[in-house]
DNA sequence: AATGAATGAGCTTTCATTCAT
DNA sequence: AATGAATGAAAGCTCATTCAT
């Protein structure tokens, strides 16, 4: 039950002053606390359980193994994190206009979470015995979508021809190693500080026309 | 004992036909395998010492945990490859002229011993309780190189001034990533197809002279 | 609920129509299968309330615990055993007579429900920390039958008078071993392939005259 | 350390006063005691370790697992026993006599030996999720040297020919029975009080003549 | 310097049992 | 009567570290 607190306890019913969430959600709130602090292998089951209040039995009733719980967090995480960072970028009329957004749209919501820019880039990864990539989903897609708004912008003739994907590489690279050091040593602070000069550097690097650089 | 063979044991001195080599040296050698195979947690020191062809005792002797053998084999290889790419880069006569075939030495280092790649880039990170970045010397140190090197850039003026320590950590984000991904996806194959792409983009990013480009 | 299918759902009264048997009944069906599988120890209470379509609840209504259930279980199973033993056994007329038959009876019993001989001859032995004999009332019920008739036996002057009480355990204990052998080995294959060298030895082993062993 | 009491302290130099036995030779004979007294599934590592005065980490230093273990457990003893017996037996010089003989002496160990009785009959057999005979391999060597030397009886005109396979199998359950009975309810007290009945009825079940069975 | 048996806290996972609904 | 989420003690096993030799 530890540092367990539910938001907006005063407004709900009896009944569900002793487990205001379900368990699995309660799990799942604490894991990301537990996994930031101590990552994947520091992690262990005891702590997320005492942390979240629940038990270990509760633990595997929820779910099959550790493994699968933090498949199961990092996937939701990554998930919400794709989804809203689309969703800023709905209304942007070009390809360009569109990863621009969606970088400073990525750099904002990590920079008002910590803990979960930490679960989904450090501590999940190189965990344990395995060296795949299957806590990384988040990497994936926003190279995927990076990449696609790149061909987008060759389409529409904003870039020249280029090998995209190389690039969409790199750039979530770039993002990447800015936010492991803002996660690791704390700087810049506020992490959104680099977001114009990441952008920009960016822009340039796939040739990007001045007038769109002036403008963004 | 298992798969060590020293070789030309004959021709050895005597205190030597036990121990070809110092058992520090064997230790640190075999850890480079098996970190690279297993990560940081999955290597056992019990392993380590197998392949060694020490032992347990021997490993306590010449180092005082298992955490600060691994510091110091990522300091040794970090070390190395830090040597190796400023031997390359001495006669390059402008900054730039440097940092590109720094970036060039490094890939083709890694390209050649992808154990070391392993270690130094991959098994390191996320171990265990800590997140602190004391595996990683390399990151700090091929950063620092790049920002060193683009201030000369500046001074000389093959570049306009900018937030040369943001854009270095960038670059080396952008660098990173494209290893790791030649690590876990392995492309591209080799990993040095990606050089000149990525030299390229890099020096556009940071606004390099047409004319710059086309002599890389 | 799995793999449960009730038969004549449709003529059943009212009250029938969710449970066609009463939860108890069910319970012990699914602990049959489900012992004769994976034994006491490896059988789960999950596994026994999911193949019998209930819930744990219901099964700690019905049962006070495991260990309660399965000595039911095995009580009810091993009275039917003896009762239809008993039943065959009937128009014999000469105590002798009765032993060989109810032999023939057991063995072809269990020959044809293999899953009850399992449970009732395997499984609850040795389990967990108790090495008590709650689980084996089908081993002191048989043996006091044979016991009995041996009595018989010697009263009505067809066998010499000799320790009844130790020769029935052994008779028990070689019937218990041929029957185990098929179980685990498969053979005689099938079970009843042993029948008659079993009764000839065993007619022979106190006595029995040439020729009950003739007329057998 | 708690009730492990080894033999010849006074005789045994400084050092070993702490280590008598090694600990493999330690963790085997807590593991007997154990073993006899909860079972296969009721002995835990910890409770083992705790008697015989050794550690989790030695045990499974020495082990590979608790199966293991005691499956070299049981090999072990019941290899002695096999041995024992058929030392026992060399210098009959008929087949029936080194039954006869052998069976009396594997009653006579037994009856001194209760406690490896327990572990080699009772406690490790349906343990777990398997129901193999894996833990058994008494059971088939015994089997074995009765049909042997029915055969041989047969060979040389000590009995008529029969089913020697099956009636071993017989020969072995009868014998079993009473040694478990005498485990389980303590009778017959001693155990080698059912040695001529058992031995006699044997006799009588292969139709061994008249002669034979006086002189026994 | 080197050995490897020994240690024990720690791990993930299981499961009979309970209890609010 | 019935449900199934929740419990927690206990299980087998791992592994960095220690230490007598």
């Amino acid at each position: 039950m530890a540092n367990y607190r539910p938001i907006g306890l005063l407004i709900m019913e009896k009944s569900s002053l002793v487990n205001p969430l379900n368990a699995r959600q309660r799990i799942l709130d604490a894991a990301v606390n537990v996994l930031a602090q101590h990552g994947y292998t520091g992690a262990g089951v005891q702590e997320i359980v005492d942390v979240s209040g629940t038990s270990k039995g509760s633990f595997y009733f929820h779910f099959s193994s550790k493994e699968k719980m933090v498949m199961a967090l990092v996937d939701r995480m990554s998930e919400k994190l794709i989804k809203a960072t689309l969703k800023n970028v709905r209304n942007e009329p070009t390809p360009l206009g569109r990863v621009v957004t969606g970088i400073g749209s990525l750099l904002s919501t990590f920079s008002k979470r910590r803990k979960i820019a930490h679960v989904l880039l450090i501590n999940v990864l190189g965990h344990g015995k395995s060296n795949d990539m299957k806590f990384l989903p988040m990497r994936e897609k926003f190279s995927t979508f990076i990449k696609i708004e790149l061909d987008n912008a060759i389409s529409v003739g904003q870039i020249e021809p280029q090998d995209t994907e190389l690039i969409a590489h790199m750039w979530f690279g770039a993002i990447y190693e800015i936010i492991m050091r803002w996660l690791i040593v704390g700087q810049p602070n506020p992490l959104t500080d680099a977001t114009n000069t990441l952008i920009l550097s960016l822009l340039r690097s796939v040739g990007a026309p001045d007038q769109y650089l002036e403008l963004s």
